[in-house]
RNA sequence: GCGCCCGUAGCUCAGCUGGAUAGAGUGUUGGCCUCCGAAGCCAAAGGUCGUGCGUUCGAAUCGCACCGGGCGCGCCA
């Protein structure tokens, strides 16, 4: 509808642009609007308020002269001007009225169009380091990038789901150190745990594994693992814990890489089975240290090399970074001849570039966005446009427990972890509320709201909405009725309540709505759009009477709500959150 | 100190990317179940959109300054 509102305003300005009307030589591109107030029509449009100064003529004559102009159009009953030089656009009362049987018919496909033109997106998230189980800290990131991805896959694009392995870096060395610790206490070993070391459970039952495969094969004197070691006070604790994981390496060599291997397997598994459990799909596991071990960050370097934008200065290599607008250079390869972290990431989004990507989405904590001009940069330098990088930015989570705030330490192994979140107030509620809000706006996420009163999740009232539905259709059966579609789409006019009317309006924007939710990858508008919908829904619900006497009436009324629950259910989905028959 | 994000109802947050009288939830107050699920509906009260200039037909939205909050500024990851 818009659209052809649209055609019909754009058809007018360039008939006037001929005769010469409007004395300018471009306008401006035209925006139909949905209007707030019922007394403005339907629809609106700014146009000739835009033009009236390009045009030299006064918004309100201007806009008399595009009505003038407006080709007939069935659809629209009345046009009026409004207000300073607003257009606007009475639609006739059945101008909508197909959208019911659009749904009906397209079923679990309406809403989903092919904007995206079969693009190829990669999507990266999550990607949490695998040095512990996810938190409830991480819950956002998993929420968020799979509904982004389910977004993008309903408008069109072939989208590619990712997790980046951060297996290369010291901090898995430190939970390697932190497993062996244990497991040498376990055997007997007196040993004072590191400060810097993983605190969590978890780092226990892995050295428990650690020793019913390996016995007593890993146990080293205390002397021999505290040789050269500093002690491990607030000033020294680095450089205790890196001269603990030399000594690990030195004294254990090739079985130091096997415990390394049981560690991150184990909780690579934790996570990979945390998101599956929360609906969170990935179509690849990225590992670092592969993509390290295959030369790709040399590769890396001499592209960037080839293209001129490597320097070499105090025995370091250097991303001249500042080339594409950075603060400064970034040091690559360090004057020790490792490779810095930012060497492999851009070897990693190079990667994404050669398999062959329209688009890349990082997803990144909000902690991060000092990184973006340096990737920017990168990818500038390697494709020569910034545009096919999406960063999308996730705030922290502040966690209460009623009014107190949460501290939460990784290392510490203080923590709530995501599993125990959904346990305690479900996927679903968790997934939704994850969603809600904007991501890169802060969030106080109050657990024990979350927890004892989970009925006030907004997420319960879309489902219940969902369920009322469905427990109408029961009804229906056991009245002995049956849901005649046919006769139903026959009678569609006979919806002529207000509340009916709303309805049929609210699901007509639906496939808008999840354009522009996909387009500014922006889940929280399609949560907020389904709290609406299943709003309305509730007050049709209170007002009238469904199963009604008259069938052609009760067909027509079927067919709306069957249509509301179909559009619940797919919006639902694309959040992740089953529609549930009954409650 | 420099850079990025944010400041909207008592609280938690939207605001269609510049539109008409700024909206939800929650909390408060009052109404609605002989009727398909009351986990629901309806109504009322609640605001100098942090402050001040500016841009224009028009600003919560754009620009500048200030105040207040968060984060980031390594040859760490």
């Amino acid at each position: 509808m818009k659209k052809q509102l649209h055609d019909l305003v754009l058809t007018a300005l360039e008939a006037l642009q001929k005769k010469g009307a409007l004395g300018i030589d471009a306008f401006p591109a035209v925006h139909i609007e949905q209007t707030r107030d019922p007394t403005h029509g339907d629809f609106a449009c700014n146009i000739a308020m835009l033009l009236g100064k390009a045009a030299k003529c006064a918004p309100r004559a201007l806009a008399e002269k595009i009505v003038a102009a407006l080709p007939v159009c069935a659809a629209v009953t009345k046009v009026e001007i409004a207000g300073p030089g607003f257009i606007n656009f009475f639609l006739a009362a059945d101008a909508q009225l197909s959208v019911v049987q659009n749904i009906l018919q397209l079923g679990k496909d309406f809403g989903r169009s092919h904007l995206g033109q079969g693009k190829k997106i990669h999507i990266e998230y999550v990607s949490a380091n695998p040095t512990g189980p996810l938190h409830v800290g991480h819950g956002r990131h998993p929420a968020y990038g799979a509904s982004v991805a389910n977004l993008l896959e309903a408008i069109g694009y072939q989208v590619h789901r990712e997790y980046y392995i951060n297996d290369a870096g010291r901090q898995m060395d430190i939970l390697a150190v932190s497993v062996w610790v244990r497991y040498l206490q376990s055997c007997g070993i007196a040993l004072q745990f590191p400060n810097n070391a993983y605190k969590g459970e978890y780092i226990n039952d892995i050295a428990s594994q650690i020793k019913q495969k390996f016995g007593t094969a890993l146990v080293r004197t205390q002397q021999q693992v505290v040789t050269h070691v500093p002690d491990d006070s607030i000033e020294n604790q680095e450089a205790h814990i890196d001269a603990l994981i030399d000594n690990a390496k030195k004294l254990l060599g090739a079985d130091y890489q096997a415990m390394f291997k049981i560690a991150l397997d184990s909780i690579l598994d934790d996570i990979r089975d945390d998101l599956l459990e929360y609906g969170v799909k990935y179509d690849e596991w990225f590992s670092e240290k592969k993509l390290i071990d295959s030369g790709a960050v040399k590769h890396a370097i001499e592209v960037l090399e080839s293209k001129g934008f490597i320097d070499k200065k105090e025995g370091a290599t250097w991303f001249k970074s500042t080339e594409f607008g950075d603060d400064k250079d970034r040091v690559l390869v360090r004057a020790n001849g490792q490779t810095t972290y930012f060497a492999s990431d851009i070897a990693y989004h190079l990667n994404k570039l050669e398999r062959g990507f329209d688009h890349i989405v990082d997803v990144l904590g909000s902690d991060h966005h000092g990184y973006i001009p340096r990737i920017r940069a990168v990818m500038s330098a390697l494709t020569g446009n910034s545009d096919t990088l999406t960063v999308s930015l996730i705030q922290f989570v502040t966690l209460y427990r009623g009014e107190e705030k949460v501290a939460m330490s990784t290392r510490a192994g203080e923590f709530i972890t995501l599993r125990e979140l959904r346990k305690e107030i479900g996927n679903d509620a968790a997934r939704f509320f994850y969603v809600m809000r904007k991501a890169d706006q802060h969030m106080d996420f109050d657990l024990e709201l979350a927890k004892s009163k989970s009925n006030e999740n907004p997420v319960f009232y879309i489902q219940y909405a969902h369920a009322r539905i469905c427990s109408v259709l029961r009804q229906l059966i056991e009245k002995g009725f049956e849901w005649q579609c046919k006769q139903g789409l026959e009678h569609v006019g006979s919806l002529v309540e207000p509340a009916e009317q709303q309805l049929i309006k609210k699901l007509s924007q639906y496939p808008e709505v999840l354009e522009n939710a996909a387009r500014h990858y922006e889940p929280h508008l399609l949560a907020y759009y389904l709290r609406e919908l299943a709003n309305d829904l509730h007050a049709y619900y209170n007002g009238h009477q469904f199963l009604v006497e008259d069938a052609n009436l009760r067909a027509a009324r079927l067919n709306l709500i069957c249509a509301v629950k179909q559009v619940l259910a797919n919006g639902l989905s694309l959040l992740g959150v089953n529609a549930p028959g009954s409650m």
